[in-house]
DNA sequence: GCGCTGCATTACAGCGCTGTAAATCGAGCG
DNA sequence: CGCTCGATTTACAGCGCTGTAATGCAGCGC
């Protein structure tokens, strides 16, 4: 059987409640005692009963992270960040896959599942701006990423996805690119990192043409592929440089390229964005911009600790970088 | 203020118990009563208190899911397969990442940390199977994947890595390929994979030649690259095709190819193994072995919910498929 | 020596649920 | 109509922990 708080106390020769403070670090207890009952836990092999502390605390030591699929490698990689930075914070985390389905999100949020749960980190992807603003008030919440209108009603973490298009659009620029082609998923989403390679256009006093701003219509590899394809089989011009406002477009931007006779980097400069695992292996390997993962991880749980129920939504920025790789300054 | 199981009770003119017991679909209780609490539940929207249950039932109803790194792509389909099965099962899944170090995995087995389990699927890398034996027979374990030696003392998922081996060869064979590599990431590692190799080779009747079993000494796809870079510059011949025994590697593997003017698949057919998520925004995507990861998944919840402290441990294996893409057959 | 102050410790009542054992109900039977 | 037996329901005692309020006790000033 598992000693309990009282088989300590007993050995110790103190009270249970003396043993808790003990165990949850207690101001006011003597430092002789301390070790008392330190050396009965010690001896007993005392682990404390999550359940019932949860019981007498009324909290869980749970959050919820929900992403729309954890085997994308960008949700990926920023739940593996999540779970170490939670330790810190002594939170458990319980992911959550939504499939991007505005159900299964506010499902999340109404606390329709039995855990109760201490806050939700949450990917939205069909989530309203209503839903969010409609939420249980008492169940602190913060939203990450860029489904528009949802962040302002929450506290959100993102990084400067306008800053950051600009700054990858400029490194095409300065590599004497001038043509460069935008690709994006739809013609609302990512507007931002879009808005950023316009900037960057207008900066260095080029034309935005928006003809060379190209709607995927999805965010697979094979959307980009598709899209690219179609429009250089139209006799379309190729550009020399695409920023793709995301990895995936911007593999796929790759594979139309290459099997048309393009050379990446050389006829054609590549630009992705999030930095996802994979962009090591491929070839060439991709420039992207990178988020601060760590970062976002932790500035989220922060805010999710700071919350409160009348508190006004916070925006929260994380760094971010330009990995510079084959696919725009070429191999070797 | 939630809602109890007595304020339920009250409301539906009930015992507290029988509440319970409809909440928990136990049998013997009438259809009347039923459809009054369920009315009454549905009424107060009330939510069982899981740390409540938790602590009355001394269990948890939480497993941990261990893996090296979450946001490795093959871990992390795994894990989101892991999550969508455990569902019905009733449990939550809790992830861990050890990093593949061996105190981080005995950590978890020895139950150094607080939170009570209910049971631990890992996929280990550092322990010993003298760890594993000793550990904590009252903690159900199921391992995953092919840490040799540790899957004899505990309950073990995989796939029949020989038979995939020699399948994945065999495809090669079929191509009219007959000068076929083998890159491993060492000596010891995936044996089984590259024994299903040589088994494929010697049912053909073709000579076995250790010279091109090539250790990478690494997984990483730059592992791959360099060891058959190397082998390539040396002056070596190329083989006409290669089977990786992971998909980094293929890619790896790929990149060194493609960066010496060789055609993939044209002059040498690349297979890989895992079928990580990526594999299909390539250039060429990957013919690879996919184990069935939801099968996966479902053996081993079955596994650890049946699993006896003094039951016999079983060998359980999952199905796996060749998924043929254009790194052995070609473009379009 | 006494009351006061503040640190250290304790007693005890729950947190909301489930298991057990006992109570109650109701149909069938002689 | 009373009795038996299974179906249904109930009372109640915890599960192991923490919060609150109360108690113990040493040192201090007067």
């Amino acid at each position: 059987m598992r000693p309990r708080l009282t088989d300590v106390a007993e050995a110790a020769g103190v009270s249970m409640k003396t043993v808790s403070n003990v165990v949850n670090g207690a101001e006011h207890v003597r430092e002789e005692t301390r070790q008392r009952v330190l050396a009965a836990i010690d001896k007993l092999g005392y682990r404390p009963n999550i359940a019932a502390r949860n019981l007498a605390q009324g909290r869980s030591g749970v959050i919820a992270l929900a992403v729309p699929q954890l085997d994308r490698p960008y949700f990926a990689s920023l739940a593996a960040r999540m779970l170490d930075e939670a330790e810190a914070f002594g939170w458990i985390v319980q992911f959550h896959q939504t499939g991007g389905r505005r159900e299964a999100e506010l499902a999340l949020l109404t606390e329709r599942h039995p855990a109760r749960l201490d806050g939700i980190v949450m990917s939205p992807l069909g989530l309203t701006a209503e839903d969010v603003r409609n939420r249980d008030p008492a169940l602190p919440l913060v939203l990450l990423g860029e489904k528009a209108g949802t962040e302002h009603h929450a506290d959100h973490v993102g990084i400067d996805n306008r800053e950051a298009g600009k700054v990858a659009t400029e490194h095409l620029l300065e590599l004497g690119r001038r043509h460069v082609m935008a690709l994006a998923p739809g013609p609302r989403m990512d507007d931002e990192r879009i808005n950023g390679y316009r900037d960057a256009l207008v900066a260095a006093g080029l034309p935005v043409d928006e003809d060379i701003v190209l709607a995927t219509g999805g965010l697979r590899g094979q959307d980009a592929e598709r899209t690219l394809g179609d429009w250089l089989d139209s006799g379309n011009p190729a550009p020399d440089a695409v920023f793709a406002a995301t990895d995936w477009l911007a593999m796929g931007a790759i594979r139309a390229l290459v099997l048309r006779g393009l050379r990446v980097p050389q006829d054609v400069a590549v630009v992705g964005f999030d930095d996802i695992p994979y962009d090591l292996a491929t070839l060439p390997t991709l420039t992207t911009v990178a988020p601060d993962r760590v970062a976002i991880a932790r500035l989220a749980l922060q805010a999710l600790r700071d919350q409160r129920p009348q508190s006004e939504p916070q925006r929260l920025q994380a760094p971010f970088s330009l990995v510079v790789r084959e696919s725009t300054t070429g191999i070797g």
